[in-house]
DNA sequence: GTGCTGGCTATAGAAACACAGAGCCAGACA
DNA sequence: TGTCTGGCTCTGTGTTTCTATAGCCAGCAC
């Protein structure tokens, strides 16, 4: 059986937040360069150098992320070669990496909205060109804002 | 008029990532503090000692990450008063703050989904207690993949 | 072979962030 | 008045993440 609160939690007292997703994430994607490099990820950003120029870190430092990522599950080293060169590898999402998308997506929206003055730097579209957005959707697939949520803690085991 | 371009960016060495919305979130909710604080303001807490024992940092990080919070507008401070006690002060999520939570919820979605081997250690529903889960939609309100997404670049002041 | 180049590693130092402990201050209460 | 308490600040230390610089190595070009 399950203990279920009201949104907020009713008696935070009696529950510790314990192997929290959120914390977990972070410890994974939780600097900003790895951040960045998700986004740069999502943009089609594919190659070491593209990286380390687009996201703007040394070199030393975009090594240890992309090694970081790819440990983690984020990211897939596939190998490539360009015409005369050596074989090298590019950075490509997997589908862990690709359903990371949604968070940045959140991030950058609500980023937009508040701290972008002068408008949107980018856009996302879809298909038909208009204007994508990031939502919290219920069972039966109804738009929810922050106060018709509620959270459940399953009995620990 | 726009450049557009297909997902992922087309030429991306044409146009460099400027005032980027996912960097300027960063800088405001970058830290692993203060992600945790906003969530714990999603569960519900409210008050320092809250925060404090719950995000289990020390009282001076929590202090200076509350400040940061409040300074960039997510929460604000909001007297109360407890029975024979003197006026003290809430941290209370904002509008800023309210729609800031989708990106937590996208963060706990993923983590779940990946970083979680023996389940979701709390669920987010709705009021007819079915799971709640963040998506990407599209202008018609449809569901979107990440490979359904295009990009835009608004021409340059 | 030699030279060059791109991805990657190594080291040292700077900056940001967190911890631990001490101390300050307003105000409730004796 | 004096004491105690909770929110908050200050100081010093350690860890992490970053920058800057140098160097390594595979392999293509010559």
């Amino acid at each position: 059986m399950a203990m279920t609160m009201d949104s907020p939690l009713e008696d935070l007292d009696s529950w510790q937040p314990f192997s929290c997703s959120i914390s977990r994430a972070l410890e994974v994607v939780g600097t900003r360069a790895a951040m960045l490099t998700m986004r740069e990820a999502f943009y089609g950003t594919r190659r070491f150098d593209q990286f380390v120029r687009r996201v703007k870190v040394t070199d030393a430092v975009m090594a240890a992320r992309l090694r970081e990522l790819v440990e983690s599950g984020l990211l897939e080293r596939v190998p490539y070669r360009d015409p005369g060169q050596r074989t090298r590898y590019e950075y490509v999402p997997t589908q862990m990496g690709t359903d990371f998308f949604p968070v940045l997506l959140g991030l950058m929206q609500w980023g937009d909205r508040y701290l972008q003055p002068t408008g949107a730097p980018v856009a996302v579209i879809d298909a038909d060109g208009a204007a994508v957005s990031v939502e919290v959707r219920g069972g039966r697939g109804q738009s929810l804002e922050p106060d018709d949520l509620r959270l459940t803690v399953p009995a620990r085991k």
